[in-house]
DNA sequence: GTCGAGATTATCT
DNA sequence: GATAATCTCGACC
């Protein structure tokens, strides 16, 4: 359970408020430590930039929703929605530390050698929680999939998003959120950074 | 430990 | 038909 009210904030705004916060998927429990801040139409990395489809309906529904795709071909992504009914925002969970179910956890994400590699990427985050494409629009209040959030404000960083291609994908738009010195995030966050800009630590 | 390239399919133009 | 909010594996240091 959690409060609704606290999401219908813009997604910038609400993405640091996940970090720390804890979401339960069918017998796991995830940590979250790195988040990613959509904007909607305003967002030229956004799925909602050109406008409503199909498939991103579910982001302009009220907050508190899980909102699922499909990408590069054999991958899932999880975001929670944000901003009032109308208002396209999102923060994609990208990595967390598993901290309950384990042993299910590792059961699910065979290729993952070290604990925090279980739900270390936003895919690999979706497969340990055994969340699939069918649960896009789940109320994250009350479904199989719950979010508890946080009472602590831990503190956190922001700096460039990853793997956004075209415009969007750059320093313009430094959406991205994680706690400092978590072993679930410090190696993608390093090699991913220097790829990009050379250092981009803050 | 870091770096580079390929895989694979739902969704949109 | 082109694109994509990524992951894994193999090579190299």
């Amino acid at each position: 359970m959690f409060d609704r009210t606290v999401l219908e904030a813009p997604s910038v705004e609400v993405a640091p408020l996940l970090l720390g916060s804890v979401l339960h998927g069918r017998g796991v429990s995830v940590r979250l430590t790195e988040v990613e801040a959509y904007l909607g139409e305003a967002d030229p990395g956004s799925h909602a930039f050109r406008g409503p489809t199909p498939r991103n309906r579910v982001m302009y529904g009220e907050p508190g929703h899980l909102y699922t795709y499909f990408t590069y071909g054999m991958h899932v992504c999880a975001n929670v929605v944000c901003s009032p009914a109308g208002t396209a925002t999102a923060v994609l969970l990208r990595a967390g530390e598993v901290i309950g179910g384990l042993d299910l956890a590792r059961e699910r994400r065979t290729t993952s050698r070290v604990d925090a590699d279980l739900a270390r990427g936003p895919a690999r985050l979706v497969v340990a929680l055994g969340i699939v494409l069918g649960d896009n629009g789940l109320d994250l209040a009350a479904g199989e999939v719950m979010l508890e959030l946080s009472n602590e404000r831990p503190p956190f960083l922001q700096g460039p998003r990853t793997g956004v291609s075209g415009a969007g994908g750059t320093a313009d738009y430094p959406w991205r959120f994680w706690i400092p010195g978590d072993p679930s995030v410090s190696p993608y966050k390093a090699s991913a950074a220097a790829k990009r800009s050379g250092s981009a630590t803050l």
